[in-house]
Parts: C-alpha cells; structure tokens; sequence
DNA sequence: CTCCTGTCCTGCCGGC
DNA sequence: TGCCGGCAGGACAGGA
C-alpha cells in the first residue's frame, strides 16, 4: 500500500523504535533469508553494518533512507506489498514466510522487512552518495516541502501530454503520490483525472497542489493518531485504514446522487466522481 | 525524446 | 467447499 504517508509513517516507527535509548540504535546482526528481492541484496552490507549504531533516517517520496555511523547505509523501498515489523526487546521474535531481511538489534529486538511479492528492495548507499543515487536523484519536489507549490507543479505538468492522474504517478514530476492519493488529491480538487497534465495551470495547479498538500497531511495524521506508536499489536508499520472519498468505491454516491466511477488508464484503476471533476 | 504496455511476484476475493 | 480468473497501493525495460 505504501505511498508518502505510509512510508513517512514507517519512518517515523522506526525511529522510535531504534532511537529509543539502551542500545536499541546498534545493530547486532543483518540477515538476508533469500539473494535477493526486486534487485539483488547487497551482500557486503551485513558486515559493513555490523556492530554500527543507526544515526539517522529520512524519507524522500517513498523511499527510506537509513545511515549508520560508519557511513554505510541503505535505501529501503517497500514496493506494493512491504511491510516492517518491529519486534520489541523482551519479546519473542518468530519468522514467518516472506520476512526476507532482518535487523537483530543489540537491545535483543529486532526490525524485520516482511514482502510477500518482492516488489520492494534493499539498496546499499553511503551517506555521501546516497542522494546521487539513480532512484533519488530523478525524483520531483517534496510535496511537504517549501520546495512545491502551484506554480511549480503547473511547470511540471506544462509538457505532459498524458492525462493528470497519469502524470500525478510520474515521480518526477511531484514525489511520493501513488494510485490512490493521485485519485484523491484529484477528487479533492475537483480535477477531471481524464484531463491532459498540460492543461492544468494557473489557478487548477494551485488547488490541485493545495489538494496534494492536504490529503498527504491528513492521511499521515490519521496514520500518526490511529496506530499506537505507529505499529500495530503485530509489530507491522506501514498499514493503517484510512477512509477515502472515492478510491475503491465504485458506485458509491457522492453527496447522495453523484456516483463514483472506476476507469483504466495507463493500466492503474482509477475512480473519481464525474459530476464533481473536470 | 515521450508515452504506453507488459512484466516482475504472491495473495486474496468473487464467481461458478 | 474448491478452483480459477482477475486484480492489487510500484517501478522499470522495451517498443512504438
């Protein structure tokens, strides 16, 4: 499921969990239990890490950024199915199927990836290089940031031939938006999905940015306020219920009388409430 | 160049 | 109940 909120929301887990104090930053062990995911998993990193406290995290789009001390580090990306579990020091950590990576943390507890299609991946990164790094540097603005507002959104769309939601999928045009927050940031805006990226500008770019802003906003406070110090009773980061205005909800009435309609484009579900976008 | 389609992989849900 | 097809929140290679 994870998009901006998702990942900013396991980042923020992780954080707590590993800044916690007691040694709960120093990693004990790193263990891969398959060679590799979407791409190979760099197999010098568990020795690279090993012994080496955690010193800092960031996400850009939906990408998480882990450094140690040493300076070796990774980028995490948990593709459409990831998750991270966090187990806590004192409790019993038990392998289950598709937990491929796995963090043993000195304080006895552990962080483990959990992806069952492999669609994410592990890349190993230096913290002088890892914003060179194909992934991050080909990504559009923050949208959480100063650094994205109307007009520069209305820039990035100015030559897109494709329709908008289309273009909102395009990470470099805006970082971080998947499938359903393309569809609600458009809804929210009152933006047909069907309409070319190019024409969206002026005032449309500024509601459609303003729209952006929001719906990340709100979704990682509901995420925030909803999880119990981010994780679920599970140990899972990463999925939390969120209730959308028309992702999913085809034949759903807006307003009593305005049904949401599903469509296809560029090979993604995409639902939107015609009488209220265009 | 830009844009679209197909593909990677497993799990789940609805229909028969 | 079981089986099967279709679909899933991402991102890339390859072809048009």
């Amino acid at each position: 499921m994870p998009e901006l909120p998702e990942v900013e929301i396991v980042k923020r887990g992780i954080e707590t969990a590993v800044f916690a104090g007691h040694d709960s930053e120093v990693i004990q062990s790193l263990v891969f239990n398959r060679p590799n995911l979407r791409l190979p998993l760099p197999q010098d990193l568990p020795k690279q890490i090993k012994g080496q406290a955690f010193s800092q995290f960031y996400r850009r789009g939906k990408y998480i950024i882990a450094l140690c001390e040493n300076g070796h580090g990774f980028i995490l990306h948990l593709g459409m199915s990831g998750v991270v579990k966090i187990i806590p020091r004192g409790e019993l950590y038990e392998s289950i199927k598709h937990d491929h990576v796995v963090f043993k943390m000195k304080n006895g507890a552990h962080l483990v990836f959990n992806d069952p299609r492999r669609f994410g991946f592990l890349k190993a990164v230096s913290e002088d290089t890892w914003q060179e790094d194909s992934a991050i540097a080909a990504m559009g603005p923050e949208p959480l940031s100063n650094d994205f507002n109307g007009p520069i959104l209305a820039k990035a769309l100015m030559d897109k031939r494709t329709p908008i939601k289309t273009a909102l999928l395009d990470q470099s045009v805006v970082a971080g938006i998947g499938n359903i927050y393309a569809c609600e940031a458009l809804y929210m805006a009152g933006i047909s999905p069907q309409r070319l990226a190019t024409n969206v500008r002026g005032k449309r770019a500024e509601r459609l940015a303003q729209a952006i802003i929001t719906v990340l906003k709100k979704a990682i406070e509901s995420g925030g306020s909803s999880l119990k110090d981010y994780y679920h009773a599970d140990g899972s980061l990463g999925y939390f219920q969120h209730s959308f205005q028309v992702y999913d909800r085809e034949g759903d009435m807006i307003d009593g009388q305005f049904p949401v309609k599903r469509i296809v484009q560029a090979g993604r579900s995409t639902f939107y409430c015609p009488a209220k976008q265009s």
